[in-house]
DNA sequence: AAGCATATGTGAAATATTTCTCAAACTGTA
DNA sequence: TACAGTTTGAGAAATATTTCACATATGCTT
């Protein structure tokens, strides 16, 4: 076990694991293996042990993992033994979708906060939530110390956006705009495009297939 | 150049830098070159040389790449020379923020088609498109030979509803729902999960910074 | 035309990541 | 207690990926 300069790919494999492991509390399973896990993530279960061996011996030889105790752990790796506010700027289509999924509140996040800098929008509810003006961010994200942000706007303001969460103190940023931030070294930044996933798919799907496929 | 078993994860970038060269298109930018490029993306511009030069030479010593010519290749490397058909399945929250998207239409997909289970929901129109019932995926994926399907339905009925469309002739799926999928070796998934991007990134937010962080 | 600055494409080297292996540990059975 | 069947954790080996470094080519300036 060595517990400095985990390589970040394993860090962003983690929170998978803890979804397949969160799933099976749900099933009421007590116990798994890395090869039980392996199997139902599609990868080696050699790369579960190596991964986790990072951090410390989680399991037993002979049964594996007690599943709630390496939930545990997992979630204390990942800072996830508390409750993260998150903080959306934009209230469109993708900043609604996101203030009213469930599956953040489940996992560790609370939206607690949602800016639009367009005047019709600023004041109306979002799942109880009250949509605040864009020139509020500031003030507000340093009031409550809010560290993380969703971002849901256009492109073009993105970046501008992003200088004025980054000047309020967020140093975790999710943008779901498609374009490559700029952002100082302390800052995370994570991007959700799901064209690139569908232009990463296309190049395994050749035309030729296509043409040949007909509907039965 | 070599042009056989390119590493999954050159593919993977290859539409990041298409996103960025269409930009300076935008901008009416006719040349860059990898050291550019590189930098708008925050990787190194060995690596963007390297890429590329799976696929073919499309620069110029001392000039570095034509937009326009290298969004070109790109775009037929990546099977993008042509219009995708696309089908969402659910229209809740998600499915209603990409069915509405102008992102994709821009970039080589087209949502021609939307299910839901939810009778309620059946025969309501989301930009144009009218809500088709669950039980006809099958009938209308096969006729129109819809091979790319999005999937925006709760994690629960994440697994038949993958069934259905596989058997429907589906051969790439981007996946919303939080749980890994079983597919047959012929068909691509990739997955879109923001907690877990959330979550690999509060790793390194430590709690110690955040008491120590008040607002101005 | 020569010199300088710039930038590609690519082997080789350096790193990073995954997989292989197996001793050691645990469970259950008899 | 002995034995068979599992499964972990981790060093070593195998692969994969990134970076280095440079010969070579192009454009620009003088
Ligand atoms: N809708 C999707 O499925 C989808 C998918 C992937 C990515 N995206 C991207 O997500 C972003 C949002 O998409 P959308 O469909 O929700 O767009 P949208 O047009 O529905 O919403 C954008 C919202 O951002 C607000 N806004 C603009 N500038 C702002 C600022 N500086 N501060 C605060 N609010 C601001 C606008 O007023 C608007 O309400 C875009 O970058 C889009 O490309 C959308
Ligand atoms: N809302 C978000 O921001 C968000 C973000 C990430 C992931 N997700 C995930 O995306 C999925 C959808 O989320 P949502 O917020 O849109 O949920 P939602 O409840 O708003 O919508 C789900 C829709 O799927 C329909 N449905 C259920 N089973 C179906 C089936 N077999 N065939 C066709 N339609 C079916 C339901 O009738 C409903 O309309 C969930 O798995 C969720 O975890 C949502």
């Amino acid at each position: 076990m060595s517990v400095d300069n985990i390589p970040k790919i394993v860090i962003s494999r983690l929170p998978v694991y803890l979804r397949a492991l969160n799933r099976m509390v749900q099933n009421s399973q007590l116990v798994t293996s890395s090869h039980e896990l392996g199997k139902a993530l599609g990868i080696s279960s050699a790369q579960i042990r190596k991964d986790l061996s990072h951090f410390g011996e989680f399991g037993k030889q002979g049964t594996g993992y007690q599943v709630e105790f390496l939930i545990t752990q997992l979630r204390q790796i990942l800072n996830l033994d508390r409750e993260w506010e998150v903080a959306v700027i934009g209230s469109g289509d993708i900043g609604h979708a996101i203030t009213r999924y469930q599956g953040f509140a489940d996992r560790g996040f609370r939206v607690t906060a949602i800016f639009d800098s367009d005047p019709s929008k600023v004041g109306t509810k979002i799942n109880g939530l009250e949509v605040q003006p864009a020139d509020d961010i500031i003030k507000v994200l340093r009031e409550r110390n809010i560290q993380i942000a969703m971002l849901a706007i256009p492109a073009e303001y993105a970046q501008s956006a992003t200088d004025t969460i980054v000047e309020a103190g967020v140093r975790a940023i999710l943008s779901y705009a498609p374009i490559s931030l700029n952002v100082p070294d302390h800052v995370k930044v994570r991007y959700i495009d799901p064209v690139t996933h569908l232009q990463s798919m296309t190049f395994y799907l050749s035309t030729e297939d296509d043409l040949l496929t007909q509907p039965l």
